[in-house]
DNA sequence: ACTTCTAAGTTGCGAATCGCCACTTAGATT
DNA sequence: AATCTAAGTGGCGATTCGCAACTTAGAAGT
């Protein structure tokens, strides 16, 4: 169905970034994304919701379902209607989209915009998305490290050794 | 210098993941982000570790200018070497790139690709990103809840008459 | 000084994608 | 049967992408 001429970005590098940019990385995608996480289902909500083109939202909604991360359900009662559900897989997408939309909130907009995301418990926001060590630690670009897999850690006898 | 007829992605909706997706959601843009964290600095070596087009590559740049992503340093020693540094905004998209790598890895490649990210202090792969409440406990989509601003729990009082 | 080399772009141009709008198609409603 | 509605599809001009060749400023070699 849809014609791939240009070299798909996941050829190119050798981690898996290209890949998820392959799935996630056309325009519209992270906000049909956060749109579903909205509670969003169908095609004319998006489409008003989001003011994209009807071509190009079922392009996208098309690529979505390729690759998992939306499932197409025609409803049973009116099988005109699709519903189109996060998977778990778009599921796992939620702290890449909040980190995303964190980084635009302190270094763009320069506000927490409407609607904040707040813990369903105690309805106080949500922690900013951090980088953490397996035991919690946060840590920043200083403290990490790229390492080939046979030179990584992997239990407590190493992670010992190297304190 | 970049013309921009068709609507910019930010006004069209009320949070902020449209801003910042207006300054990174454009193909190559987390690519050359990635390579800037893994140490590369020149035109030349960002152009030919990701193989992309040199007038593409002239464009992302500018922009990542532009949204103060990058800094441009033409070297005293050698001043046809440009620099593009990190700026403190670039870095705080650490955690985004490393959330959006980590979902490839566990829902595309299936794989933790090399070169792995490790914590340099004792060279153990990071823990995976994560949405964390206020008091750091992990929260998953069903213990989230969109709420306006004026609704957010704020302090300790409001917090424990949740309860 | 003058030729050569190099880093960082810029330009031209064909191919692909975007975006607006009108049209279609399958299925429900009156 | 006529109408309405949800979800697309097709046409077409505008924009962007991507390859290759060219340019320009500055450094190096002789």
């Amino acid at each position: 169905m849809t014609e791939k001429l240009r070299e798909p970005l996941r050829d190119l590098a050798e981690c898996s970034l290209p890949a998820a940019l392959e799935a996630m990385g056309e325009r519209w995608s992270f906000l049909i994304l956060r749109a579903a996480f909205n509670g969003l289902q169908h095609f004319e909500e998006f489409q008003s919701e989001l003011g994209i083109a009807r071509n190009i939202l079922a392009n996208r909604l098309g690529r979505l379902v390729e690759h998992e991360i939306l499932e197409r359900h025609a409803l049973p009662a009116d099988r005109r209607k699709i519903e189109y559900r996060l998977t778990d897989k778009g599921m796992a997408l939620l702290p890449t989209m909040i980190a995303l939309r964190q980084w635009g909130e302190r270094w763009e907009t320069g506000m927490p915009a409407s609607p904040v995301l707040v813990d369903a418990r105690d309805r106080r926001p949500i922690a900013t998305i951090q980088v953490h060590a397996h035991d919690g630690r946060v840590l920043t670009k200083h403290d990490l490290l790229w390492s080939l897999p046979e030179d990584v850690a992997r239990d407590e006898e190493q992670a010992q050794a190297a304190e």
